[in-house]
DNA sequence: TACAGCAACCCAATCGATTGGGTAAGCCGG
DNA sequence: CCGGCTTACCCAATCGATTGGGTTGCTGTA
């Protein structure tokens, strides 16, 4: 009664070739594909008998010794700034799910931004032998996609885009329109943007889109009033603080790119004995799930993250299989709330 | 000029030996260990040559090959609860830090706190032949942790513990003592405690430890002051609503075992026209980044969640060397800010 | 009756690295 | 000059699964 369950070692082919008498391969082109290999490998008898024992058996093929043979690992790599964003990690959640459904596992890697490190983390995954990368930290100015391209390494680009390369991402240029006009139509007309990173596709597009329609409406803006950041609430605090004191009359409303940002130029506005939503309209980005539950709930743009995720897995699946691919953006939404009503 | 990089293929070990007339033995050999093998292997000046070809090539060894032959992976497994949970997602930073040094590499999947999940995150991650799993969604009243010891899995627990495993927590317990000793010393006598969900340690410990030192101060605390709750914002606004409908008068502190329930502890205060720190003094656990950030900023428990994941990654390689180990508690430390001062 | 065709299998090489067991050459002491 | 010891290698099996190319035995048919 020792050996029900798993013996010692764990179940291989060979094991139950041996018990059921039959050759390995046989085995294996049963319980290779559904039933298009089978058919022609055993009879319908032997097929039942195969599957039945490997059920029993709990076998489940060596993903090693499978992927020796076939050069394929059924692994994803995924590299992002740091996980501990709640956007990037929300996307991963996502990747995960639509992985886990195509039979594909995945690595995560933090890169901090650093181009270094995304070289050496790309490396680390390469060296793992992954089918694939999916990049969520890509640097607009970045030569390592260059270099993955010239090495033929399969990968597409996630959350931030870079042209030329397949993206699964927000559109944040319409993100950005969407602030402009919302805050447009509240009758504000001196406004600032928190920018983020000027290297982030997510900073600069969500900034261009909210400037060009700014100014489409008849709107003013200047490059005065867009403050580059980084996208962490001290950043977004920074910012918030060169912008009191360096435009004044102080703009009427505030967008910042990023919900942390926001929450940052929040504190600052506080501290300057401004009240958000009634002194200065601001408006975040990415809709993080604090957003809303902040004393004074945070308007923001809903950007859906975790489809972005599933998205990316799909994204890099057909590339594995050869296809041409356009980059995929999909559309954001804004929630208004009392910060900016 | 096209084969100074990356020829087409990977390069392998068979492919230096044949470039240097050797055999693959040797040249694994020699790059095998530091010098330890080496020494014996090859001459001095032939390992030489090999180790510059190696680099030369950018030969890096096949991971599935090499886990095919020594039965070892490299591979971690990690199982949280969801990485979007920032606690966790610091924590995994801590591990793929700690574990990148010694060479593994770490799959990480979200079980959503579901035991089919967990099991099933679980065998994925066995299926992929990881060698130890890092768990860190452990339930008080998990079967699935029995049953990994019968199969002779090594894992480790981290972030909350199970009674009879190995693990590295914060030490939980500590944590509410300090609370407590805070809150006795600030003069409240009336408190409640937000406790977080039952199945884990966490939750259990820090509520635990709070009440054991209120007592031993000669404080009053009952069942009643106790409400279990989720662990997200919504679930600590939930409590503190139930807090203050049942309890008359209400308590002039709350004790929230996690900064999230505690910010959604402090948006129902709000709502009932209590200013915190002021009314209320509002006590969080984990000091993340947000704590500091708030409108008023939040005491917390502030543990040492990058410490517990590089300790769990140390933990877990011991179990694999197969010596016995100890559970590891990380002491936290208490940062008192507005909300309670 | 001989042969094509098919069903149902088996064989062996292969993927890349590791490793226990050789072996040949050279040197040294007796 | 021979046995024994090093040094510096080589050989081949092995890990588990896959896969192109067999082989065997049977049936149907011209």
């Amino acid at each position: 009664m020792d050996d029900t369950g798993a013996g010692d070692r764990t179940v291989t082919l060979k094991d139950l070739a041996n018990e059921l008498g039959i050759h390995p391969s046989t085995v294996s082109r049963v319980l290779h594909s559904g039933s298009d290999v089978a058919r022609g490998a055993a009879s319908v008898e032997t097929a039942e008998r195969v599957r039945d024992l490997a059920r029993k058996r709990g076998y489940s093929p060596d993903p090693q010794a499978t992927g020796l043979r076939t050069r394929r690992t059924q692994l994803l790599g995924v590299i992002v700034p740091r996980l501990s964003d709640l956007v990037l990690a929300i996307m991963y959640e996502g990747i995960e799910e639509a992985a886990a459904e195509l039979g594909y596992s995945t690595f995560v890697m933090n890169s901090q931004d650093d181009p270094d490190e995304q070289r050496r983390k790309a490396d680390i995954m390469l060296a793992r032998r992954v089918d694939g990368l999916i990049i969520g930290d890509a640097h607009l100015d970045s030569n390592l996609l260059p270099d993955l391209t010239a090495r033929k390494v399969p990968f597409v680009l996630m959350n931030r885009r870079v042209h030329g390369y397949p993206s699964a991402t927000c559109d944040d240029t319409l993100g950005g329109q969407l602030v402009a006009d919302h805050l447009w139509s509240q009758g504000h007309r001196k406004v600032s943007v928190i920018a983020g990173e000027p290297y982030a596709s997510t900073a600069v597009d969500r900034t261009a889109g909210f400037i060009e329609r700014w100014r489409s409406l008849g709107g003013n803006i200047s490059d005065n009033d867009v403050v580059w950041s980084r996208f962490d609430t001290a950043g977004g605090r920074e910012a918030a603080e060169s912008i009191l004191t360096r435009s004044k009359p102080h703009p009427t409303a505030l967008f910042a790119v990023n919900d942390f940002a926001a929450i940052g130029a929040m504190g600052a506005l506080r501290s300057h004995g401004l009240t958000v939503g009634r002194d200065v309209a601001v408006v975040g980005f990415n809709d993080t799930s604090l957003a809303a539950e902040l004393p004074i709930p945070l308007s923001s743009v809903r950007s859906p993250m975790l489809d972005i995720g599933r998205a990316a897995v799909k994204l890099v699946q057909r590339v594995l299989r050869g296809e041409r691919v356009e980059p995929e953006m999909l559309k954001p939404m804004l929630c208004i709330r009392e910060s900016s009503a």
